[in-house]
RNA sequence: GCGUCCGUAGCUCAACCGGAUAGAGCACUCGCCUUCUAAGCGAGCGGUUGCAGGUUCGAGUCCUGCCGGACGCGCCA
């Protein structure tokens, strides 16, 4: 089932090709002037151009081959060139039909589906999440959750922050704390199931080792050593490592289902830790390590760039690996393991550098075909001064208070309201959790993300306007009524676009596909929020206009309740593509 | 210094391969609840798209210069 642009550009293709002129230029977009037209489409003026004809002749002949084509009822030529078209009422009647029907409420599915890898997240061991994390995790879960139900076969890869410097620091204070623990015992175990430390002591003992390793040296040396003690197999080490790693993982798989996101899996820096010493001299082998000032590096850099890209370091001059050699051997580990044709990294823009370094290397090394690695960067979330987002304190504030807040928020909104009150207390408490996290992610999402934005709280969190919780008003809106349309014994039956406003609907409900198709293209969720947002308000706009279940005659019923389901359907699909779920209440 | 991105209504943001009258939301003004959730709908107000040139029939979009801002630029990630 095709959406109504793909049909109308075949249309108008073929009618191109048939006045001598470039099929792809008949493109048809959805109009720019609704007054007008339902559709358009600008491919006389390009035409013209190229053989430098008149537009308006040009447009001329491809109408002539278009005035009796049923699927429309008027075709005109405006302004310079532009072919208006306004559909014929019984193809729009058609197509709401198949759409009400449609498991998939009118997204195509992919004729060429690809193994696609997603990594997000970026959550590190001991490291409470952040606001930073917010919006990695909200844009990547978005990301592959459009990939995978466009078709393709997708793994959304938490990328663990677990190994390295930060690890060494860990187990340094631990023993400083517990030096009779039997994990600090150079033996081979075995080693208690039971880990030694808490989630608090983490958060209590990272923040205190890593700023006393910035003034200590001796402190740091031994963190080192602790470091290469760990990744050179020591036991006691070994099995305290993987406690940090279980402490953390519950603790932050918490944290991603409150906010609905999922990993398919959690491989961490450590996965990738094996295949350095083989990565490393495979590199040497095929020349591409050079030594340079006591590291070695592999140079990236073009001819043709605008400036001189700094090389990638593999080994640093003390021997270790940096995270451009995990990087690097991640890519490796994925290709052995998964052999994806595109990975994803939705980072923050301000590593687009360190990306491009990698991905060249990747390419040079023969890890990855050239395009296949792609970084998806997003700016930062940020305070009412326009800095990065901090608290009154200066500090960063960690995701589960910005949640809290946001919660906190939900209620009272809700309660002002006098929502909910016939709710149960843990359906309320379901339905302000669900209004949290739909504001704040629609707040995130319906900017582009390679922009950074404001965080104002009051501002996502209003039930008017462009906001998540406007979104699930109109969602709950349309449940209310579809329930009590089942109490009268109302059923909806095939659609029939008579008025204006179930027009502009069944347009609304058409759209879906494009806007899939140009997120998916441009990995840009805004546009599907944006449709989001256009569907609710078009649906609003149809409610007022249009009684439902006291419509009259009621013949007209069945119809428009049948309007109000696929409208649902469609709603909570491209909510829940961005993440976002409605309650049955509010 | 070099590089990347950005500058659009009072505020927060959109704008499909260069196309018509640059769109939304908030705020402000007016109208609409004895009909399905008014957290809604309709109407109005609001613009020299940072500045100056250039390419084009046509520029927010492409090119050049300038002004202003954010970020990045080798052993942290």
């Amino acid at each position: 089932m095709s959406d109504l642009k793909r049909r109308l550009t075949g249309v108008v293709s073929a009618a191109f090709a048939t006045c001598g002129l470039p099929p792809e230029l008949g493109r048809v977009t959805v109009s720019d002037r609704p007054d007008l037209a339902d559709f358009q489409c600008n491919g006389a003026l390009a035409a013209a151009k190229a053989a430098r004809a008149n537009p308006r002749a040009l447009a001329e002949q491809v109408v002539a081959q278009l005035v009796d084509d049923p699927h429309f009822s008027r075709v005109e030529i405006a302004g310079p060139g532009f072919i208006n078209l306004t559909l014929n009422l019984d193809v729009l009647t058609e197509r709401a039909r198949q759409l009400a029907q449609d498991e998939r409420c009118g997204a195509e599915v992919l004729a060429q589906p690809r193994r696609v890898v997603v990594d997000y997240g970026g959550p590190n061991v001991a490291k409470p999440m952040h606001v930073g994390h917010l919006r990695a995790s909200i844009i990547g879960e978005s990301i592959k959750r459009l990939f995978r139900f466009r078709g393709d076969q997708v793994w959304g890869d938490a990328h663990f922050g677990d190994w390295g410097f930060q690890m060494g620091l860990l187990i340094l204070a631990v023993g400083d704390e517990q030096p009779q623990s039997p994990f600090m015992q150079d033996t081979d175990g075995p080693f208690p199931d039971e880990s030694p430390v808490s989630l608090a002591d983490l958060e209590r003992l990272y923040p205190m080792a890593a700023s006393r390793a910035k003034t200590d040296p001796d402190y740091r040396d031994r963190a080192r050593r602790a470091t290469a003690e760990l990744q050179n197999g020591r036991k006691g080490y070994r099995a305290l490592w993987k406690h940090f790693v279980d402490v953390s993982r519950m603790a932050l798989e918490r944290e991603f289902n409150a906010l609905d996101i999922r990993f398919d899996l959690w491989n961490g820096e450590s996965d990738a830790d094996p295949l350095i010493p083989e990565m490393v001299s495979e590199l040497d082998a095929r020349g591409l390590l050079v030594a340079d000032q006591g590291a070695r590096i592999i140079r990236v850099a073009r001819d043709g760039d605008k400036r001189e890209l700094p090389p990638l370091l593999v080994v640093s001059s003390e021997g270790s690996a940096m995270y451009g050699t995990t990087d690097l051997a991640t890519i490796l580990d994925r290709r052995r393991k998964i052999d994806p044709d595109l990975v994803l990294y939705v980072v923050d823009q301000r590593q687009a550098d360190h990306f491009e370094q990698v991905f060249r290397a990747a390419v040079m090394a023969e890890y990855a075909p050239q395009g296949s690695l792609e970084h998806i960067g997003f700016g930062t979330m940020n305070g009412a001064d326009g800095k990065p987002f901090k608290t009154r304190e200066g500090g960063v504030l960690k995701l589960h208070d910005l949640i809290e807040m946001a919660r906190d928020k939900a209620r009272a909104r809700l309660h002002e309201a006098g929502l909910g009150a016939e709710l149960s207390p843990a359906e309320f408490e379901e339905t302000a959790h669900r209004v949290a996290v739909a504001a704040l992610k629609f707040a995130d999402l319906g900017n582009f993300r390679g922009t950074s934005y404001v965080f104002d709280l009051d501002r996502f969190m209003s039930f008017e306007g462009k906001t998540g919780p406007y979104l699930l008003y109109q969602s709950v809106r349309i449940k209310s009524l579809l329930r009590k349309g089942a109490e009268q014994g109302v059923t909806a039956a095939e659609i029939t676009v008579a008025e204006p406003a179930e027009r502009e609907l069944a347009l609304a409900l058409d759209a879906f596909e494009t806007a899939l198709a140009e997120a998916y293209a441009k990995r840009a969720p805004n546009i599907i929020a944006e449709h989001a947002y256009r569907l609710a308000q078009t649906f609003s706009k149809f409610y007022a206009a249009c009684p439902i279940l006291v419509a009259e005659p009621v013949s007209l019923r069945p119809s428009r309740l049948a309007f109000a389901t696929a409208t649902l359907a469609q709603m909570e699909t491209t909510l829940r593509l961005l993440g976002i779920e409605t309650p049955d209440r509010m």
